[in-house]
DNA sequence: CCATTAGTGAGACTTACTATCAATTATTAG
DNA sequence: CTAATAATTGATAGTAAGTCTCACTAATGG
């Protein structure tokens, strides 16, 4: 499942996918939902955690997270430090741009791997099910800014 | 830094290349070297504890893993539940085919992945600096096994 | 074989997440 | 609307995988 347009902003497309799915409409999915819309780049459970009330308990968070990430709605960002983020999902399969000096992350769109890694895994004999993969660099805004590397 | 045939089993290139960095040739060093001989696929640093004195301490097995990783011995593979394992690096920089039955992995040589994606992040604005591919699917022998997906 | 310095290991700590379960709350049938 | 039901929550404990500290030990070079 995959955000739509049908509602305005990403905490109500966020609300709505989950009662697509047969969820029920809580007061912390609501918090979360708002957290999450209010973020802009990728985060990790405890960058939501610290926007929300104290006693919104740390299993809804996660639970939550889960559940989106199935629904779709968010996918999953791996750092080159190995830190595992979230960000909101655009498209159904992707990958993703990261920039390793701002953070931001774009799609990468108009690529033709898995085409790539079909043939190539096909001459080792083996036949493809799935891949991970993230592309770190630096974007376009910190290269015209002159930033270099850390 | 890469194995080499020079010495013949894999222990002894392992302790090889340790020397070759100017590290100290150590009984636990030693009994590591051995118990990551022994693996026949990628493992974790707890498979490895478990075929070592239990006295051998928990940092000297993070820490010796560490420095074979940044050494080029060994390289990380994550697997598709979002595990990290370690593996014997027999390339420099390349992927690994994973089979989802049987654990195998295989190197994937012969991809011009690296290409592919530096052309299409150039569309992006993007300036590539590094990469992380991981290929699931399965192996010629499991295919020919006539084993079905769990 | 002695001094130097790298290396070790016990254990406390951290981080990120999962499990448990009684209490609470949203939904639905009536 | 209300009660029954079933999903959801959150406090807390637990787990997994690793890091940190630091007094102690051992490898190496002269």
């Amino acid at each position: 499942m995959v955000l739509t347009k049908r509602s305005a902003t990403v905490t109500e497309q966020i609300l709505e996918a989950l009662q697509d799915q047969g969820y029920r409409s809580t007061a912390p999915r609501r918090a979360l939902a708002a957290a999450i819309g209010e973020q802009e780049h990728h985060f990790t459970a405890e960058d939501l955690r610290q926007k929300l009330p104290p006693q919104l308990g740390r299993a809804t968070v996660y639970r939550t997270l889960k559940i989106l990430v199935d629904a779709g709605v968010l996918c999953r960002v791996l750092l080159e430090d190995g830190d595992l983020h979230y960000q909101l999902s655009h498209h159904g399969h992707h990958h993703h741009l990261l920039c390793v000096l701002c953070g931001s992350s774009q799609d990468l769109t108009g690529c033709d791997i898995e085409d790539v890694l079909t043939t190539t895994s096909a001459r080792h004999g083996f036949e493809l099910s799935g891949h991970w993969l993230e592309v770190y660099g630096r974007c376009r805004k910190c290269i015209e800014n002159g930033q270099i590397a850390v």
